[in-house]
DNA sequence: TTGCTTTTTGACCAATTGGTAAAGCCACGA
DNA sequence: TCGTGGCTTTACCAATTGGTCAAAAAGCAA
């Protein structure tokens, strides 16, 4: 009993069940949820189909399971933004990270890319629950900044829905950028971005 | 035989077919390749499973025909930039236009998406026979107006991956966008996205 | 070793799904 | 009105897929 409640897990149970969400994080990735099976993340992760079942209730708990995951490690970089700091600086950073995680961890922004892209079916509830307020918040810091003269004034939320669409392209677009730009576009497209916010937000003096 | 290589398409033909398309449109782009079944676009489309593949010989088949379609509409805006017009405005219509696009044709915006998302298994042929062309000329049109100092110098690829990611994101992320930005965001996205551009292009004096 | 729990497996199942075959229907020109 | 060929449907199939179950195997404490 795996689920049992106040057990802590034994070590094969840690083990399996991460060489299970790491099995299906490699084919969710890149099959989307319908489009993966079960045999594929069995044998992915070197465990029979049963075993699998053993360790989580179905399918779906494992994707969900996935996208919870995901949802702190998504968050962190705009966490990070520190409404107490220079606002250029932070806002470069924020873009630089979010450019990296694009980079380190490709499965899981294609993963979250077609969940969304997909209607979001199981995962609404950690966006309103988790992303709105934190998005709210952010824009508040961001508008405060731009009332402060700090930043040349734009629209908070779509800065940001332009951040994230700039720097997840890299992911999620991988095949199309691949076929477009030939030799590593990352080196590139880290430039391109630092110069693109930089100067929309470059205060006009 | 309604491919018979050269009879002409009777009225019936062009009619189901057309209905079969638009149900596979909304279905594939909804659930993905996989995602959606054949009973769905059947349904859909108001037709029966086995009369659906009278018309096309299998899923893939619609599939492709989907894909193949459009690439046309959305090569469209951009073979639309005018290397004789005025640089900036040629660029920030074609913002305009691809933004427009992701309004009116969200659909066709994630179908391609989806495509791309997983890798790309059935349209590499086609990126790179019709998509990888044009797109080197058009770099090449951008570098040209960067070396008359007409437009403030960033690498064209790089630039147009961020006008595709930033106009796109409206129709691939509207469930994340919706959320987020409750009331229509379209407007707000067409100023900002004319802002971001016309500060990162314009020539510093 | 013994005895108990946890883990793993092989065999199996019902539902779904892409696809087929053949018979029936229907429009329309001769 | 009667064929004839294009269109549609009913019935069906084999493969896949998510999931079950009971028994076997492996850990492990005493």
């Amino acid at each position: 009993m795996p689920d049992g409640s106040v057990k802590k897990p034994s070590r094969i149970q840690t083990r399996n069940r991460r060489l299970i969400l790491d099995a299906a994080l490699d084919v969710f990735s890149a099959h989307g949820y319908r489009g993966a099976t079960l045999d594929q993340i069995a044998e992915a992760a070197g465990l029979s189909k049963p075993n699998i079942l053993y360790y989580f209730a179905g399918k779906e708990e494992i994707h969900v399971t996935l996208l919870s995951q995901l949802m702190e490690t998504w968050l962190d970089p705009l966490v990070e933004m520190d409404a107490s700091g220079d606002p250029m600086e932070e806002l470069l950073g924020y873009v630089q990270r979010k450019l990296d995680m694009a980079r380190a961890l490709p499965r899981e922004s294609r993963l979250f890319a077609g969940e969304i892209l997909q209607g979001a079916p199981r995962m609404r509830p950690h966006l309103v629950a988790d992303l709105k307020p934190l998005f709210d918040e952010k824009c508040a810091v961001i508008q405060g900044w731009i009332d402060a003269g700090k930043l040349a004034p734009v629209d908070p939320r779509h800065l940001i829905f332009s951040i994230w669409s700039t720097t997840q392209h890299y992911a999620d677009f991988d095949a199309q950028v691949q076929v477009l730009s030939g030799q590593d576009p990352m080196e590139g497209a880290r430039r391109y971005l630092d110069t693109l916010f930089r100067r929309v937000l470059s205060p006009q003096p």
